[in-house]
DNA sequence: TTTCAATGCTAAATCGTTTTATTGTTAATT
DNA sequence: AATTAACAATAAAACGATTTAGCATTGAAA
C-alpha cells in the first residue's frame, strides 16, 4: 500500500504532472487548463484519495506549514495549556500543524530551541519569552519569519504581541480589595523583570498609593523549590501579623499562599482576604472560592492566531508591529468579600 | 543571510557533496574517507555552523523525526499535560520533535487527524485512543509506523501500550475506604467502555463484593455540559442519603462531586468520605485534602518513549506488542480518614 | 608486465513536489 | 498568405539532502 505520488496520478490519467499540480493548487483558471480536464483530474484525485507529500512541498516551497508554540511550561499552568489547546485547534483548521515546547522560562533553553528550528523547519513562532532572547527574535524577524509574543513582551525590541491589560486589571483588583475595607494588602510576587509582572505590580502600587494605603511587597524565587517558597511565604506572614489581605501575582503563588494560610489556620476572608491574578479551575472549587483576575483565553488565542496567519499569508510583514491589549476580567468570589452586598461569583470587567 | 547547503560547503572545501554527506552521517570510516579530510570537513562545518535542511532529509529518507502525541484534552487534564511535557522533553533529547493534538475523545476527529498525517509526515504515534479507531491503528502498524497506546488500550487489536494497573489500584483504593469503616460507598463514573474505566469499576466491584458491601454506581455523560453532570450528581446524592463515601473514577468527576458536596453543606470526611482516581494539584490543596490514586507520570512517560524509540530505531517492529503495566500509588489524605491512626499524606503503593 | 585488491573519493540518480519557460494548436487579424 | 493572439498543456529545472554504483590511483601478487 505505497502512497501515490503526483507522478502516478499523472501517468494514470495520461496528463503531465505540471497540469496536475496546477489544478491541485487551484491555478487551473489562471493557467488556462480546460474545465473538462480539471474536473477529470479532481475527480480522480478524490477517488484514489491522493494527498501530496508534505515534505516535498515543504522542500520545494520553503514553507513547512508548521507553527512552533513555546510556552513557559505546558504542564503546570492552566492559562498556557488552555491557550495551547485553542491555538492548536485553530491552526489545524487553517492547514497548519503545531509543534510545541516548554521554555521553562530559561533563556538558554529557549535560544537552543530556536536555533534547533532555524533551518526553515518552522514557518512561525508564538512565544511567551523569557528575557534575554531579544537578539534571536530580531534575527527571526529580519529573515521575515513571523514571531508573536504572548502574555508579555520584550520592551527593548519591536515585535508583535498579544496580552492583557496587566496594569489596569491589577489596579482594579487592588481597588476591589480596598473597596471591601481591607487595609493592609500585601502583594506577593516572584522576582522578575518581565513586563506582565512589572505592570501588575505597578497597578497594585498605584491603587494603594491613591488610597494612601501602605505598600507591602514580598518577592519569591521562581526557580527555587516549592517548599522553599512556601517556607518564605510563611515567615513573611508571621512577620506581618497585621496583614488583612493578600494579592497574589500568579495562580501558582496563590497555591503556595493557600497552603500557608491553611497551615496557620487562618480563615478566609475573615482573617485574611485573598485575590489572585490568573484564574484556575481550583479557585472556583476552593472553599471558600477565590477571587481572581481571569485572562480571556478565547480572545487571546484568537488574536494571536489571527496575527500569525495574517503575517504568514503576506498581509503583514514579520517586521510590522501589532501590539494587542485585551481587557482582563475580575471574577469576584467569596475570598475577597467583606461587604456582603456584592453577589457571589459576579463578574466585573475592567474598563 | 541565506542558509548554507551541503553543496556550499562541498564547493568551499573542493570536495564532493557525497563525501561531506558520508562524513556528516558518521560513515567516514565505513566509506574509507581519510582521517585528514574527515577532520577538515568536520572543522569547517563546525566553524560555519552548518545544519542540514530537515525537509530535504525527510524527503530523501522518508523519516521526519516527528512524533505525534494525541491526548484526550491537553488543556483540561493534569495527567495528560504532565505526560505531554515529559514526552516532549525526552523526545527532544533524542532528536525528535513532538507535534501534539487533542482528540476530544472523539473517534471521528481522531480518524481525521490520523488521515491528515498519513502522508509520511509522522514517524510515530502516541495515542490515548477513543474507541472506534482500531482500523486506523492497524493500518499504521501494517505500514510499520509505530503506535504506542497510553493510559488505556483497545482490546480488539494487538498494539503496544503503557498504562497503570487500574484494576488492582482501584481495588486497593476501595479496600482502603472499607478499612476506614465506610459502609455505603458509591462509585461515580462516566458512561464508557474504555478499558481503564472498566478496570477501575471492576476493581471497585470486586473489593465491595469481597466485603459483602452493596454496590452503588452512578454513570454520567462525558459529553454533557458540566452543569448537567453536576445536577445529575446532586440528585443522585439526594436520592441516596445513607451514602457515606464516594469513589470518583476520574479527577474531573471528583471536581463535580466536590461542587455538589459543597452546595449540600456536607462535611468531608465526617458526612461523606471522598476518594478520587487521578491525582491533581487541587487535591493536595483542597480543604480537607483529597485522597487520590496517583499515576506515576515519570515512569509512564519513560516507558512510552522507550518503547517508541526502540521501535523507531528498529530494535522492535511496529507490530511487536509490548504491553507495560505500571503500579499506581494510593495517596491517603484527610478526605478518607476516619481511623485517626493512619498518618496524613502517607503513601501506599498498590502491590 | 599484467592482474587484482585495497584505498579514497565522486557522479548521478533519487525522493515528490512547484514553477519557469516553452511548445504546439487553432482562430482571428492584417 | 503571413502574422498575431489566445488557448491548452508540458518539459525540465529546482529545492537539499542520501545513496548506489563506479572511477582513479597505488602497491602487491601472479
Amino acid at each position: 500500500m505505497k502512497k501515490l505520488s503526483i507522478r502516478d496520478i499523472g501517468k494514470e490519467l495520461g496528463v503531465s504532472i505540471t497540469t496536475v499540480s496546477f489544478i491541485l493548487n487551484g491555478k487551473a483558471k489562471e493557467k488556462r487548463i480546460s474545465e473538462a480536464l480539471t474536473k477529470r483530474v479532481l475527480d480522480f484525485v478524490e477517488k484514489v484519495n491522493y494527498t501530496p507529500n508534505v515534505m516535498a512541498q515543504a522542500l520545494r516551497t520553503g514553507k513547512s506549514k508548521l507553527i512552533c508554540l513555546m510556552v513557559e511550561d505546558i504542564s503546570n499552568n492552566f492559562f498556557f495549556s488552555q491557550v495551547a489547546r485553542q491555538i492548536e485547534e485553530k491552526a489545524h483548521i487553517n492547514g497548519y500543524r503545531v509543534i510545541f515546547c516548554s521554555t521553562d522560562n530559561d533563556k538558554n533553553k529557549t535560544r537552543e530551541l530556536i536555533k534547533l528550528f532555524r533551518d526553515r523547519l518552522i514557518d512561525g513562532y508564538i512565544i511567551t519569552p523569557p528575557e534575554g532572547i531579544e537578539k534571536q527574535i530580531t534575527n527571526l524577524l529580519d529573515d521575515n519569519i513571523p514571531v508573536i509574543l504572548a502574555d508579555r513582551n520584550l520592551p527593548d525590541i519591536q515585535c508583535s504581541s498579544v496580552m492583557v491589560d496587566n496594569y489596569e486589571s491589577s489596579f482594579h483588583a487592588t481597588q476591589h480589595l480596598i473597596d471591601q475595607g481591607f487595609e493592609q494588602i500585601a502583594y506577593l510576587a516572584i522576582e522578575s523583570t518581565q513586563t506582565q509582572m512589572r505592570d501588575r505590580q505597578r497597578g497594585y502600587e498605584a491603587a494603594m498609593n491613591r488610597s494612601g494605603k501602605p505598600i507591602l511587597i514580598k518577592k519569591l524565587d521562581y526557580y527555587a523549590p516549592q517548599s522553599e517558597n512556601v517556607a518564605q511565604l510563611k515567615s513573611f506572614m508571621l512577620a506581618h501579623p497585621t496583614l488583612d489581605a493578600a494579592f497574589f501575582a500568579t495562580n501558582y503563588i496563590c497555591n503556595w499562599g493557600l497552603e500557608v494560610i491553611r497551615s496557620l489556620n487562618l480563615r478566609i476572608p475573615q482573617d485574611i482576604g485573598v485575590l489572585s491574578y490568573d484564574d484556575t479551575s481550583l479557585f472556583k472549587l476552593y472553599n471558600p472560592s477565590i477571587t481572581a483576575v481571569a485572562q480571556p483565553i478565547q480572545q487571546i488565542s484568537d488574536n494571536i492566531l489571527k496575527l500569525m496567519l495574517d503575517t504568514l499569508n503576506g498581509k503583514f510583514r514579520a517586521q510590522d508591529v501589532h501590539q494587542v491589549v485585551i481587557p482582563a476580567q475580575l471574577i469576584v468570589r467569596e475570598s475577597s468579600i467583606r461587604n456582603t452586598l456584592i453577589p457571589k461569583d459576579s463578574t466585573i470587567l475592567t474598563q
